[in-house]
DNA sequence: CATCTATTCAAGTAATTATTTGAATAGATG
DNA sequence: CATCTATTCAAATAATTACTTGAATAGATG
């Protein structure tokens, strides 16, 4: 075969699937997307949540949809961002499993159940799984509300961590309460741990979000209520 | 929490996510890569493969290794380098995956059968598995022989490219030859068929390589011969 | 031990990417 | 219709990355 039709092949294939890693390649756009895969949301929320500019915060989610990373739909005048595909989501959780795996002090994050603002209990999915069915704990979802709409775990209550105070009555007394967020990487579940155990629950934050896991897929994506 | 502790963390976090993802963003890393997928290679090797200046496939080699992406050892003075984990290979196909669903005239590379140099009559591995098991075809593994040895498909014949012309006499009359090299963007199982074809076999290119697919691990990777 | 081969290193230039700023647009709302 | 809100666009600067060239090193080999 002709060596410059051949080379001009691979560079078509080797630059798509670059566009590809290209658009995860920024610490940035890698966060909008962990934020995306818990549900769709306007730049204006997006760019609150990662502390960006709107204006870089746009660019960079123009940059995901070049990428056909996300997709965007406008409603009244707001436009929402949302996974072009859910192997959008599959590809960040590899490429966070491989650098737990690889990372040694990234592995620790999970294992060792250090979290920036100090150390908190963590239980396994495995774990929690058995303590909730069996009624010895509850799960509460300590995401903004839409996103526990948009998909959380089984038997999960959602309490947005803001309103985790004034809700506090309604936490049965004597049950292990169990908090998720995003995921690992993500810190109102640590937030919540603390507040609880400063008055005196026997809090943990669970090891995993609603975006991940075949364990996740057990506790599911159905049932629960809004507390 | 406070803000900044979180800010550092989740710097922190996702900074070294996109380690993974920067060094999979270059074209000419991800198709070091996918030659690494075949085996463990030199640097030299490589260079010669890729078509890059042995300096620059050195520095990439090294970008990849700080990454975590493969690992080098040295044999004499030469310098293996080879994937660091399995889950490596799984991140490549899934980038691939999501690049065909997501650009159309990619996805059509394997479906339409098109390839630089001309179209070729393309075989799933599903349809392959059946001719080979019932006798009607022949599986050959155009590669290079270390390649063949370091992984390749059940009952697959290895015959390197370079040396069909001289090992055409041994393949048999009347079957069919279905042709694989590194997968469905290596050129060298086209290459083949076309040579094939204008030599009267009915020759196909096998639509996978071996290190891809549910179909591709019922082939499996033991028997087989070298021609 | 001189030389060869394989690989890495260092420095420089070219090219690309990220972020900020301020202006522009498009659709709601008073 | 004037104004407000949400978002995008354009231009400029700062920072990072890619590739080339030529020299340096380290281990074989004659």
């Amino acid at each position: 075969m002709n060596k410059i039709e051949a080379r001009e092949f691979k560079n078509f294939a080797y630059g798509h699937f670059t566009k590809i890693s290209k658009a995860l390649s920024s610490p940035k756009r890698f966060e909008l997307l962990d934020y995306l895969a818990q549900g769709p949301k306007t730049v204006d929320r997006l760019a609150k949540e990662t502390h960006m500019s709107v204006a870089n915060t746009s660019q960079h989610l123009q940059a995901l949809r070049e990428a056909r990373l996300v997709t965007s739909s406008k409603v009244k005048n707001h436009h929402y961002y949302e996974l072009a595909d859910n192997e959008v989501a599959e590809l960040l959780q590899l490429t966070k499993r491989l650098a737990e795996r690889q990372f040694p002090d990234m592995g620790e994050v999970r294992t060792l159940e250090t979290t920036a603002g100090g150390s908190v209990p963590v239980m396994s999915s495995a774990d929690a799984l058995e303590e909730v069915a069996s009624g010895r704990a509850i799960l509460i979802d300590v995401r903004a509300e839409d996103e526990y709409a948009s998909r959380h775990l089984t038997h999960a209550v959602s309490i947005p961590l803001a309103q985790l105070e004034e809700k506090l009555e309604h936490l049965p007394i004597g049950k292990k309460v169990i908090a998720y967020c995003r995921g690992a990487y993500c810190l109102y579940a640590s937030d919540a741990v603390r507040f609880l155990r400063e008055r005196g629950f026997e809090a943990y934050r669970l090891d995993e979000g609603p975006a991940t896991s075949a364990i996740s897929q057990e506790l599911d994506t159905a049932g629960g209520k809004i507390l």
